[in-house]
DNA sequence: ATCAGTTAGATTGTATACAATTTAATTTAG
DNA sequence: CTAAATTAAATTGTATACAATCTAACTGAT
């Protein structure tokens, strides 16, 4: 396991490749699913958000999906173009930008509901091997979060 | 564990997600790393091929790399005009593009030698941890590979 | 109260990704 | 052998991502 290691540098010895293909590929998968409710991955998982929030900033709508201005800003336009949701001034601070869900966008979520399902065949995992892929993931993401100031 | 479970569609059940946020948060931290030697990630990635295999068809490098010829294209002609590769038909077969690394492509794998451990200190996983996800991810690719032709 | 510093979004520019289509080369079926 | 089918890249169009910059709104220290 040496630092210079010149193995280290095979694709086959990367973790983050691996990382970096399976979210690829399984969201490639989801395209199918969601081209029948009109939505990208990306906004599906803004609209789980929603669904779960109803109403969230862009700022801290960024913080869950680990996300900035610049992906989210165009992805909201286009869901409010949907009529999914809606993107107003917030009255106490008006650099805050709400975004909250309509009824139509609401509605979409019925629609939505068998596509985990549908997901979850094409991940050739066992339930619990599932569970410790999610705890490591997370372990990761968490790890993130307290990382020094840059 | 409804197929039709209302929870299924909360971005913290989700499997896909973690998994789509850390591997672009990865790919994030190697900017840095990258910066120095110019390269992007999915241009390290393809280099690390090259490294590899010295030269290599355009098809066999997207099945490697999990990546079309639309996304390829452009990049190795940006790679090549880095001087790091060259591109050229097979002999044997017009419609093969053969990609080949350069001297100076070669050079660059001594400047790479330590972004491996840079990165792995990003990560916050016990060297078990490491392996254990390495195996779940390489299980969902291998499920992948076994899938019914569309 | 004022202005320097900070903050939230929006914008700009570059680089992926990928579906769908196109083009040219090769293979195959009759 | 030759037309049809297949294959490998390239191209086109859409949608992310993200760094860097910009603008407007707020905060805080004096």
């Amino acid at each position: 396991m040496n630092e210079k290691d010149p193995d280290q540098l095979k694709l086959e010895n990367q973790l983050c490749f691996p990382l970096y293909a399976c979210a690829k590929e399984i969201v490639r998968r989801y395209k199918p699913y969601l081209d029948r409710i009109d939505l990208t991955y990306t906004q599906y998982i803004t609209m789980m958000v929603l669904w779960e929030e109803r109403n969230i900033t862009v700022k801290a709508l960024g913080e869950r999906l680990y996300l900035d201005s610049g992906t989210l800003t165009p992805l909201l336009k286009k869901l409010e173009g949907k009529g999914y949701i809606t993107r107003e001034r917030s009255k106490e601070d008006e650099r805050s930008l709400i975004v909250s869900v309509t009824e139509t966008g609401d509605e979409l979520k019925s629609s939505a509901a068998d596509i985990p399902f549908g997901i979850g065949k094409c991940v050739a995992l066992e339930p619990q091997e599932a569970v410790q892929l999610y705890t490591l993931l997370h372990k990761i993401l968490n790890g993130f979060e307290n990382e020094p100031e840059k």
